[in-house]
DNA sequence: GAAAAGTATAGAGTATGGTCTACGCTTTAC
DNA sequence: GTAAAGCGTAGACCATACTCTATACTTTTC
């Protein structure tokens, strides 16, 4: 598909698309049985790649560290040991990043008792 | 205190907390009794505001966010009911972005299952 | 009393993650 | 067959959150 079809499909922006592709984050390739123009033509798993690259930056990751992640993933030139490794560590990233949420969480709740018991904090 | 033990006690860099002074997260005042300079006066109680701007940031809130909580929460001058609803509101994306790691996590196991069982996924 | 360290203000520079504009060419729609 | 819409590249611009430099004055230390 083309990139405008991709955006409308995955809600990603043209212009936000093109620049995941300047940095290396997704890649279209121009169809060569087609002279007249450079078009690219985004492949359908793109789809779920960009679903992936939604989910792991809502979840704070930047994404030259997705570029990493899936680099590893997709490519099929890792040792398994190493894709691993890698899955396990983000793995345990997230559930820090969900200890240290649930932390502020008790700390507003708190907060939320001192505001009704005095008014000011 | 003066700027540079405030850092050295917070653990934020000089350079950072008159980064925060300028946008208004925290704020010195200038020692009348003293004349000849105009170095600013920190309050021990800043280095409990400074904690809660680290952790806020932590959880994933913006600056402008945490400033706009601060004032709110610090200053006395808003009714009881409106301070609750902002901390509730607070407490509420927190639940919404532990929800949202939970399920990448979710994700990233499944995907831990299928290099195991594939290789390549 | 001179050098070193600290303070203040102002403004430049950096990294991340976009977002937008301009340009030129191609395709599509009427 | 022409106007509108779409494509590609390049580069400017923006917000956030710093980070650093320059300049000038003050305080501390030896």
């Amino acid at each position: 598909m083309l990139i405008n079809e991709l955006s409308k499909r995955s809600g990603v922006t043209v212009h936000t698309l093109r620049y995941y592709e300047n940095i290396g984050l997704i890649q279209g390739k121009v169809n060569e049985a087609v002279k007249s123009n450079n078009y690219k033509d985004y492949d359908e798993q793109l789809l779920d790649r960009i679903e992936m690259i939604k989910e792991a930056k809502e979840a704070g990751f930047t994404l030259a560290e997705i570029k990493h992640m899936l680099d590893r993933l997709y490519s099929g030139h890792f040792p398994v040991e190493e894709q691993l490794q890698l899955v396990e560590a983000k793995i345990r990233e997230i559930e820090a990043k969900i200890t240290q949420l649930k932390q502020v969480k008790k700390l507003l709740e708190q907060v939320k008792k001192d505001v009704r018991n005095g008014g000011c904090v």
